[in-house]
Parts: structure tokens; sequence; C-alpha cells
DNA sequence: TGACGTCAAGATCCG
DNA sequence: CGGATCTTGACGTCA
């Protein structure tokens, strides 16, 4: 069992996938654009293998516009060592990775266009997993597509244009239930007679059940037997719903006790979960945090080394209770410290919590910086104090102090994320 | 025709 | 001119 999260990081350096405007593009736009994202997810990989993260889907944006007929380039020709020393680091640190074609990947659609799009996009997605030399457990995540008015024939059709699909495209496939057209019932429909595995959505199963008194567990246990050897470990998709937003819309933290009441359902041997949700490996962390059997305090000292600033800047009481929680180290008080940091986090900030955390992180520059730095933070909070400047400026600054003066302990706190 | 969802690139505005 | 803020893009379905 491992716990994952999609694309993107939170608060990791050098880490972020970039594209362009199809107007834009160009060959040497290309090369460099992949070059950075190449670089990016080598970053990213060895992240999640210093946080013990073993689950990450790749976004299809890694390569820009890979399967738009603009982009002739036979990528994975060129980028084949950076393409090659990726997989290395893949296999050689048995990390799962996945990949998940978005909402206009419509293999079912009446329309042949569209279908030949389709098709050429899985492809693509399949082949820049065959490029890092990852077996068919590197699974591509579909969902089934649209109805047109009649669901039958609708499902017939994506029967028909599956089958015409490349063999080894059709060992990385798998289907998910959404959470508008086609349920759980529906997909284990397909995914039985095709022979495909299933992967369960829990939220999309809320807002479009097939059987309201089925619960989670029971689901993913139908979904089970389509997972066969070669396909690796089961895999859901686990998600909540943020409550300010519409439906579907994923929240922006994993609520732990909701999650654990979830996972300490499962029965069974317990699936790959792919964390949905805003803070990404954030939440990742927490996950695993309280789901492993290496139950030391030490990863609470790092994920707290982390979180400190940020809890100070939303709660000093929190910060102090945290403190307290973590002086027993023989302790393990793992929910606990995360429900605190949760409550933390919900809470506004205000202008003497920010200016206080701001100047605890300052600390770690007041003596090396130099006089223009001084004057420039002095400058800064006095702007703020008149709110004529925002502290997303003050972190912006400090952070590139943090970097200036390699302090990799502020370097990695989730301080400077903007959205925490 | 616009909403849906997603994020950053690109465009524009502001001081 | 740099930084902040607004708009667009890229995709397909459905009301």
């Amino acid at each position: 069992m491992s716990i994952g999260y999609a694309c993107m990081t939170l608060g990791v350096p050098n880490a972020t996938i970039k594209g362009c405007i199809l107007k834009n593009f160009s060959n040497e736009k290309f090369v460099e654009l992949v070059l950075y994202n190449l670089n990016s997810l080598k970053n990213i990989l060895n992240y999640n293998i210093s946080n013990d993260i073993r689950l990450f889907r790749i976004s299809s944006d890694i390569i820009p516009f890979g399967s738009n007929e603009i982009n002739k380039t036979d990528w994975a020709k060129i980028f084949y060592n950076e393409l090659n020393e990726i997989g290395n680091i893949i296999r050689s640190n048995k990390i799962r990775v996945s990949m998940h074609p978005g909402q206009y990947t419509v293999l079912n659609s009446p329309d042949s266009k569209i279908v030949s799009r389709a098709i050429e996009d899985i492809n693509y997605h399949s082949k820049f997993l065959d490029s890092l030399g990852i077996d068919s457990s590197g699974k591509i995540i579909l969902h089934i597509g649209g109805v047109y008015g009649d669901k039958t024939s609708a499902m017939i059709r994506f029967s028909e244009h599956y089958k015409a699909l490349d063999e080894s495209v059709k060992l990385r496939l798998v289907i998910e239930n959404d959470d508008k057209s086609y349920n759980i019932d529906d997909v284990l429909d397909i995914g039985t007679k095709l022979n495909i595995p299933v992967a369960y959505d829990n939220l999309h199963n809320k807002l479009n059940p097939y059987d309201e008194k089925k619960d989670d567990n029971y689901w993913i246990s139908q979904c089970t037997p389509l997972w066969k050897k070669n396909d690796g470990p089961q895999k859901i998709h686990y998600s909540q719903q943020n409550k300010l937003k519409n439906n579907g819309s994923h929240s922006d933290s994993i609520n732990i006790n909701e999650f654990l009441e979830f996972y300490n359902k499962l029965s069974g041997t317990k699936p790959d979960i792919m964390l949905e949700v805003k803070d990404k490996n954030l939440s990742a962390v927490k996950c695993i945090n309280c789901t492993t059997n290496t139950k030391i305090i030490k990863n609470l000292e790092l994920e707290w080394g982390k979180y400190k600033y940020s809890i100070l800047e939303k709660s000093p009481n929190d910060y102090l209770k945290i403190r307290q929680l973590l002086k027993d180290k023989t302790a393990y008080p793992v929910v606990e410290f995360y429900n605190i940091i949760e409550s933390a986090l919900s809470q506004k900030k205000n202008f003497g919590n920010s200016l206080n955390a701001a100047l605890h992180v300052w600390g770690y520059f007041k003596e090396t910086a130099t006089t223009q730095e001084k004057l420039y933070f002095n400058n800064l909070l006095k702007k703020a104090a008149e709110n004529s400047t925002s502290f997303d400026r003050i972190k912006n600054f400090l952070f590139k102090l943090s970097l200036k003066y390699k302090q990799d302990y502020l370097i990695n706190s989730y301080f400077f994320i903007p959205a925490l």
C-alpha cells in the first residue's frame, strides 16, 4: 500500500511544470520547456524519495503539446538520456507512477476526429511511460466519456474504440467512475467485459452513486479482482469535498480524521491511494505519517520544522501547544499533531501574528544581512503596517534571503507557500 | 453560446 | 520599469 499525490508539489524548489500557448510554439521553445520539465520531474521524484512517497501521478503537461499535431519532434529520442535517468530513479526506488489524461480526452465520442485525437493522446501518455522504461503497473487512468443521450450505445462505442488500441497501451489502461455520467456500476460493467482494471473514486461515487446503501469499502472490494498481477497493486482515488465550493471541488487539505475513518474501514489488502487535494504533497506526507508502521517522533519533528512558521502566523496558541506535544520523545502523537495543524491553518491571519512570524524568520538573517537588505526589509515592514504592501512580498523577500544564505531549513518551510 | 475545471502564460494596468 | 492583477488558452460535453 502506498499513498501519493497528483502532478505538482508545494514548497519544493525547482519543481514546477511549464507550458506555453499554441501560437508561441517552436522547436526551440519546446526543447527548452521539456528540459526544464524533466529537470523538475527529477527534483519532484527526489523529493518523493526523501519523504518516502512511493506513488505519484506525472502531469500530462510534462511534454507540452505531447499529442498535438503541431509537435513533430521525436522527443523520446532527443531526451533519451534524461528520460533514462528519470526511469532509473523511479525503478531503483520502487516509485509507482501513473498518468491521467484530462476530461477532454474522450475515447467514446461519436465524432471520429475527437476519437482519433483521444487515441493520439492516450498513445502519447503510454509512450511517455514507455520512454521511462516503466512496466505495465505504471497506469493511465481514463474516464469513459460522454453519454450523448444514449448510454448503452456510448458504452458499446467505448468498448469498440478500446479494442482498437495498441496492445501495449491496453496493458496500461485503467478506467474510473466519474461524477456525472458513468457511475461505478457502469464502469465495473465495462471493466469486467473488457478485462480492464477499475480505479474507484470515492468523491465521484458520492456525487454520482449507483447505490447509496453500498459503502466505499464495498466498491473497492468489487474492483479488486480486476487488478491482475501485471497491473500492480489495486489503485483508488481519494478526495474530500471542499465545503465552500461546488460539488466535486477538492478540499484544500485532507482532513485526517475523515481520512482515517475511511482508511480503517478498508478490509483486505489496502490499495494504493492517490490523493486528489489542493495541498498535494503536504497531505500525502500527512496521510503517510498517520498510517505508517514507522512511528518515530523524528518524522513529526521534521514536519514541525516545515509547518512551524505558518502555524505561528495563524495561531501562536497552537504553536505553543504543538511544542508542548512534541516534548515526549518516546511518543508518536501523530493524529493529535495534525489535528492542531489543521485547526491552526483554518484560522485567519492578522497583522500582529504575521509580523511576529516574519520577524522570527528574519532572525536567521538579521546579523548576516547586508545594510541594503536590512533597509529593504524594514521598508517592507513599514509599508505593510501602512497596508500599502502585502505580507506576500515580505515572504518573497525572506525566501530570496533563504536561498542566498543557503538556509535549507527555511527553504523547505511551508511558510513560503502563498496558498497556505 | 457559455459553463464547466485547471493552471500558468500572456496581457494589461498601476504607481 | 517592476510588480500586481486580470484575461486567455486548450480541451469536449451538455444545458
